[in-house]
DNA sequence: ACAGAGGCTGAACGGGTGTTTAGCATGCTG
DNA sequence: CAGCATGCTAAACACCCGTTCAGCCTCTGT
């Protein structure tokens, strides 16, 4: 049935050896990776040194194309590892937020996943739920290690952080152009710029006092009435019923500038 | 010279007194903003009741007609209200942030926003640099005011949290559909998923020890051996020179996942 | 050797796109 | 009234897209 996966090898380039199956898919992911995919497939075949029709005959369609990138890119996450460059081997753990650090080696999937993101979609939806679910037993670990503060609602918090990381990620790559030779770089200066500033607010916080904290905690859904998790009694909390009929206190980075 | 403003007014329809070029002009500020930029020049034109050729006599071509949006948005953020709704009149201030968290009166323009800083470009560009400033000068003057704790480098801060808050939004809006009906609903549902996470995490932080703020800190260009903004000096710092040959400390908000 | 199957292609099709062109109706101006 | 600019449109143009079709070439089994 799939007999189609041998054939003549011994080619000259390191590509050449590979199924023009997976030279289209190739192709389609860096493609789909720099251009978004709104890249045309006669451009990918191209890339891949191909007919149009060819892409179409094995694929179905340019949805049937991109959903095999999708699961490519999936099964590329599940396994950690990257047969595409530099296969150094050794299976790593299926952590996706660790890959998105480790770009050296995954530069076209993460910029896919990104591309996927942006546009929205069954893969990102998915992904995302599978990075909020680690994150939230990598936080739980923490929690119980005693390295990570505890929260008021874990899955609220972890999906948070999960849409903070992803989004900031998306939105810096469609604002930076990014280098087609090298696909990894954007993600590479994006946490050169953003090291510091996220370990200070990671560790530190950025708010002083605690009043808009516990404004939000009085009107949070199912919460124990003061679970009061930092130890830190210096200021006096206020009761104050707090003048906000609704629960959005501007947005969360932008604290009373318009008192 | 823009005699076309005064035109056979006295129509039924709200909108029936508009000039012909802002009837346009509002169709594809609400198409663009609910589809995307991919949205056809014939749509708009069916929109605003008109034939796709006066789109282009208008506004010369749909770049033009894009530009002209991006110039109108970027009025209605510096006047800080929209003629289009509701025009409950009293000039606000120029605060772009308060404005997207003034969502029910922005619905539209804010959905055109992150679309246009999904699709990058120069409104967006522009828009991100003043939002920085915006936000750097903001929080000088919370740390002036005592409120807000200093920073390291504060406009690296400034940047960060304006990327932080922008692209968690444009990644919300990217993966849930909005509904085209209510366009400010997504912003007011998502701030209400992050109203505490995002407090939690703005006054009290994520993690407990400083190791890595310190790391990082230490490799960080120009900075002072030890500023110690935090009044806090229970952990002792950990001197050693920190075996990060680089400055990626994994993505911010996955410390320490694989040890 | 011959038939068949499958990888593969050049050329075309049908539909959607932004834009152009020629012309219509209207109102202002001499 | 003629002349003309202006707002506006129907129709077409030129292009790009994804996809289809008929057929070529090269293997492989008998």
């Amino acid at each position: 049935m799939f007999s189609m996966l041998i054939m003549r090898s011994g080619g000259s380039s390191p590509e050449a050896d590979l199924t023009a199956r997976a030279r289209i898919r190739d192709a389609a992911l860096r493609r789909f990776a720099t251009d978004g995919f709104g890249a045309p497939v006669r451009l990918v075949a191209a890339d891949a040194g191909v007919s149009p029709a060819l892409v179409i005959h094995h694929f179905g369609s340019k949805e049937g194309l991109r959903r095999a990138c999708d699961e490519y890119v999936r099964t590329v996450i599940a396994e950690g590892k990257d047969p595409m460059y530099a296969a150094s081997g050794a299976a790593r753990r299926a952590d996706l937020l660790a890959m998105l650090a480790d770009v050296e080696r995954f530069g076209v999937p993460t910029l896919y996943l990104l591309k996927a993101f942006q546009a929205g979609g069954d893969l990102a939806r998915e992904l995302i739920e599978d990075m909020v679910e680690l994150t939230r037993s990598t936080l739980d670990d923490g929690v119980r290690a005693g390295t990570i503060r505890p929260s008021r609602d874990a899955d609220a918090r972890a999906r948070y952080l999960v849409m903070l990381s992803v989004g900031s990620l998306v939105a810096d790559q469609a604002l930076h152009p990014s280098d087609p030779a090298d696909p990894g770089a954007f993600v590479r200066e994006y946490m050169s710029r953003s090291a510091l500033p996220s370990a200070e607010l990671f560790t530190e916080g950025l708010l002083i006092d605690r009043t808009m904290l516990d404004a939000v905690a009085a009107t949070w859904p199912g919460l124990a009435p003061d679970p009061e998790p930092a130890p830190d009694p210096g200021l006096a909390p206020d009761p104050d019923p707090a003048p906000e009929p609704d629960p959005t206190p501007r947005t969360s980075d932008d604290p009373g500038t318009t008192p």
